[in-house]
DNA sequence: CCCAAAATGGCAAACGTTTTCAACAAAAAA
DNA sequence: TTTTTTGTTGAAAACGTTTGCCATTTTGGG
């Protein structure tokens, strides 16, 4: 690769100015005369000057860059979040490095190494848990970090979201007062603390709202994958299963579409509430009820929120937890 | 922001060697005693020292980071592609800066400034069309390119794709063949290439071969959203059509589900053949069939292209237009 | 007109690496 | 032994910015 051809050191002689001043002009810094100022811009223009971004970055300590970990790029509901993100991303004009970590504690802890070596400026986390040992490091690394709709094991975390164990007790509520005894909570796996901690929470106390007894048989653990879901539904029926609070959008369709094939019609013989409100909930037939999160919000409020703190306004007194408001969509899976 | 506090002059200065014989450790760089890496790397491991990637990015100008440019993030097909990128982007050790571009031709050409001020190695663009200007600043920008899963108004540029014509054709001939003399061509913008040439051409190939004339009336353009072709499955069938080819998958759900919810019976008494095979073909109800693309492959082969052409093989010679094969999946929208 | 204060702009030292080149040492060849 | 060759290492110059500090100019009040 050869060497940049056009850098601030050409500009400021061709407009017999010194660098620093290129750098203040290009940087908008207000000591600087107009004439000064349109005579760099000329020069600028004429060669077509771009700033390198690295050397700025060695030089000022700031990559304008952020690193998101996304569990999967291909999950609507963190694809949704993402968006939020990148919008208020570059409004803000900043980048996003973006990598998927597959939910694996080794490759999550791998790239965020990375993103700390590449020196961005903060991080926002998406995922079901947090290595330990990857929270050590970003502590001691002093990064800003926001996770995004998601609950993790920490509390010291900036983090946005809804509530997660309301949104899921109002949706089992719903579910039992259809006057359905049998309802069962489909859920991914237990050992993430959204599931386990929040949305079981929810739907227990529902259940003790209601005065129902709590039968953990009814608590159908899945590898959180269309498949496992869809594979369940027989069995469900069979277990006298009359209606389910589903953990996320993925499981919901593939609930339905399995109780469909098997030839149980949902809303009458079955209903189902999920829990992510992305296009599945949507374009499935029937639709599905859902709980409603502002997902693109979360995404673009979480960066906000980022960009306060990169700014140092550290706050510690700040809530660093912002909790948004959720709903629910009446659709065709519950009468 | 605070000075790094271990650097690998630190290091060089505890292990009593210099810089350069860190540089070298640190690299992999084979002339080094075995003695002396060994002592370097109980340093680094003592220090948890950390080489900083933009300083090493300004120094061997080389960032080991690629932009991606991609319409949007929440699109199930190029989020197919993205996932495809990432895994062979992260295999080599590189890293994704990943934006959306929303097919709006202004914001794409600010992106790409961008991700060429931040020195990135290469480009993934994803996308319907290449305005001129960025063409040109990208054969200017000397940044290697490829483009993924889409066609664009360029034949020089690096392509990674099936071939949409024949796909096209192949799925028009099928419908004809069921007995259908109406078959329509619903598709998204007619704007772009890949439409009005590719698909549009394939589906006219189509209809020779069998003799059909080919009607304008039954091309059906859309602006691609879910709603557009929704709201367009009533006048299809007053129009007396029996079947569509449909360019992208989130239009055939749409049309799909406008059909269904007006009483019209798929696949009884319209066919559906859609283009992209991702998810959404599969959790609808029917099921729609669909030329299938390898997405993930798609994806992946790209970015193993593009670190080729980044390792300077320019390879002009080289096939630059890779065309993988589609296939055809049989599901419930079609007899 | 003079002088202090404000505005402007230049110098050069960072920033943390990689990399070229030369030096030196050790091993191999003569 | 002497000369080559090969293998290891270090010194220091990039890389292209930003920025603190100082010098010079402008400005405006008296």
């Amino acid at each position: 690769m050869e060497k940049q051809s056009v850098t601030i050191y050409t500009v400021a002689r061709e407009a017999r100015v010194s660098m620093a001043t290129v750098s203040r002009v290009v940087n908008g810094n207000p000591n600087v005369k107009p004439a000064t100022r349109q005579k760099v811009m000329d020069v600028i223009k004429r060669l077509n000057y771009r700033p390198n971004a690295v050397a700025r970055g060695l030089a000022s300590k700031k990559t304008t860059t952020v690193g998101v970990i996304i569990p999967r790029i291909t999950n609507p509901y963190f694809a949704d979040l993402a968006l939020g993100i990148d919008d208020i991303a570059s409004m803000y004009k900043y980048n996003i490095i973006l990598t998927n970590s597959d939910n694996d504690d080794e490759k999550v802890l791998k790239v965020v190494r990375n993103l700390l070596a590449k020196q961005v400026d903060g991080i926002i986390f998406m995922g079901y848990s947090m290595p330990d040992e990857l929270r050590d490091e970003l502590k001691s690394s002093n990064t800003p970090v926001v996770v995004a709709g998601s609950v993790i094991n920490d509390d010291e975390l900036a983090t946005v979201r809804i509530d997660y164990e309301n949104a899921a007790k109002e949706a089992t509520l719903k579910l039992l007062d259809n006057a359905k005894d049998h309802v069962a909570f489909v859920t991914g796996p237990l050992k993430y603390v959204i599931n386990s901690n929040d949305r079981l929470s929810g739907y227990k106390a529902a259940l003790a709202e209601r005065h129902v007894d709590f039968d953990d048989q009814l608590v159908v653990e899945t590898d959180g994958t269309y498949q496992s879901s869809y594979d369940q539904a027989k069995k469900l029926v069979e277990a006298g299963v009359k209606a389910a609070y589903v953990s996320n959008d993925n499981l919901a369709v593939g609930l339905l579409n399995g109780l469909t094939d098997n030839g149980v019609k949902v809303p009458d013989d079955f209903e189902i509430i999920s829990s992510n409100d992305t296009t599945y909930t949507k374009i499935s037939r029937p639709t599905i009820s859902s709980i409603t999160q502002p997902l693109y919000d979360i995404g673009a409020i979480a960066m906000r929120l980022l960009t306060k703190l990169m700014d140092g306004n550290d706050s510690t007194t700040d809530e660093q937890d912002v909790i948004l408001d959720h709903g629910f969509a009446q659709r065709q899976s519950t009468r």
